[in-house]
Formats: C-alpha cells, sequence, structure tokens
DNA sequence: CGTTGGATTGGCT
DNA sequence: GCCAATCCAACGC
C-alpha cells in the first residue's frame, strides 16, 4: 500500500487553491463504483485556480455552471470542454470562494481493467495522464459534479504519501491562454505519468 | 436568439 | 506538428 488510508478532511480543502494543489500529489484518488470496484490513482499533477485568474472559469463571477466551484470545499467541480470531454477539479478555500484544483494526471493504482475498458486501452501511461483521460477512467463525468469527496460515499481523497516539496516542479498551465505570469501547475518531477501537455511559455 | 471558442485528445501528415 | 471532433456555456444584440 502506498501510506495512509486515511480520508483528507474538509480542513484540507479549505485553504488556498496554491497551498492545496502541491499539497495534493501523492494522495490518492478513490472512486467505489455502484458495481462495487474500487479504482485508486496516485495524483501527480495538479493546477490551481482562483476567482481573480482571467483562466478560471470563476474569473466572471457565479454561473450556473461554476455554482459547486464557488461552494463549500471539498466538493467535486466537473465541467464539460470541447463538446466530448469532462474534467474534474477539487473544490478549495472557504465557501463562497471560487477556487480550485484541477486534477491532472495519476498513477493507476488499483482497478486497471476497468479503466483500461472505459479508455480504450491497456497502456498504464494512457489511463490517467491528462484531465480528460482522468476523468474518463474513473467513470466521472456531469452526474459527480458537486460530488462531496470528504462525507460522500463514492470519491474521496486519501492522505497517502505527499511528495516533498523538493520533488515538486512548478510551471505555467496547460491550454490556457491568459494567466501565463502564474505558474500554478504542480507536478512530481520525473514522473512518467504525468500529462503530455506542454505549457506555454511564460512571458519574459 | 446567434455566435464564438474552449482548463483536450487522438489520428493523420 | 496540425487539426477535426462535437457540445454547450457565456456573451452580445
Amino acid at each position: 500500500m502506498t501510506g495512509s488510508a486515511r480520508r483528507l478532511g474538509r480542513g484540507f480543502f479549505e485553504r488556498p487553491s496554491i497551498q492545496v494543489a502541491p499539497d495534493l500529489l501523492g494522495r490518492l484518488l478513490v472512486r467505489r463504483t455502484p458495481e462495487g470496484l474500487r479504482l485508486v490513482g496516485r495524483i501527480v499533477e495538479t493546477e490551481a485556480y482562483r476567482e481573480d485568474d482571467p483562466a478560471s472559469h470563476s474569473y466572471r463571477g457565479r454561473t450556473p455552471r461554476t455554482e459547486v466551484m464557488f461552494g463549500p470545499p471539498g466538493h467535486l467541480y466537473v465541467y464539460f470542454t470541447y463538446g466530448m470531454h469532462f474534467c474534474m477539479n477539487v473544490v478549495t478555500g472557504r465557501d463562497g470562494e471560487g477556487s480550485a484544483v484541477l486534477l491532472r494526471a495519476a498513477e493507476p493504482l488499483e482497478g486497471l481493467q476497468e479503466m483500461a475498458a472505459r479508455r480504450g486501452t491497456s497502456d498504464p501511461r494512457l489511463l490517467c495522464s491528462g484531465p480528460a483521460r482522468l476523468a474518463q477512467a474513473f467513470g466521472v463525468g456531469r452526474a459527480h459534479n458537486g460530488a462531496d469527496l470528504v462525507d460522500g460515499s463514492e470519491l474521496a481523497v486519501l492522505e497517502g504519501r505527499p511528495v516533498p516539496p523538493s520533488s515538486v516542479e512548478r510551471t505555467t498551465r496547460v491550454g490556457v491562454r491568459v494567466g501565463l505570469d502564474r505558474r500554478w501547475r504542480f507536478l512530481v518531477r520525473d514522473d512518467p505519468y504525468v500529462s503530455r501537455g506542454r505549457p506555454a511559455a511564460p512571458p519574459r
């Protein structure tokens, strides 16, 4: 087993997204499916978003889509994009704030066969290495928007084994065209399960 | 109501 | 490296 199996509590998420994002590295994302399957992934890449940040969905204020992001911490914010993909975030900060951490990649640890079936490939590096891949591998979609990671029965984040700061790398975020001055993408250095997404060049 | 483009991925050149 | 896929939220008129 990889570290502690204890669940992260509300307090963990009730902090600024920029603190939570690197602290999520090495933690275990777990889903129990209705069929009783257990899916586990070790988080290796995250990105922080917040309200005063032009790259964030919450930047333009509360909307039906971003409602969950402004809600209490420790819930899942799932959004649909490019007409075909879902991505998942962990809501952070205080209730009313509008900040979250995008889960971008994980190392699959349990339930690989199930993930492979959902993803249409069995290459472990292609199962959860990318935000939409991760959501697809875990079977997370619209129905999970708002799910409680702290008290809910289906999804949780376990303590796992946090990654020491010396192994955390920081870059600009992937796929955004604004907010490039904010280097809020965090990943485990040299980890093979990090996504291939290449961040845009930071401003000089 | 019509338009625009997106916190991506996979397949093809 | 480039681009299509495919829906829909957000915004402007």
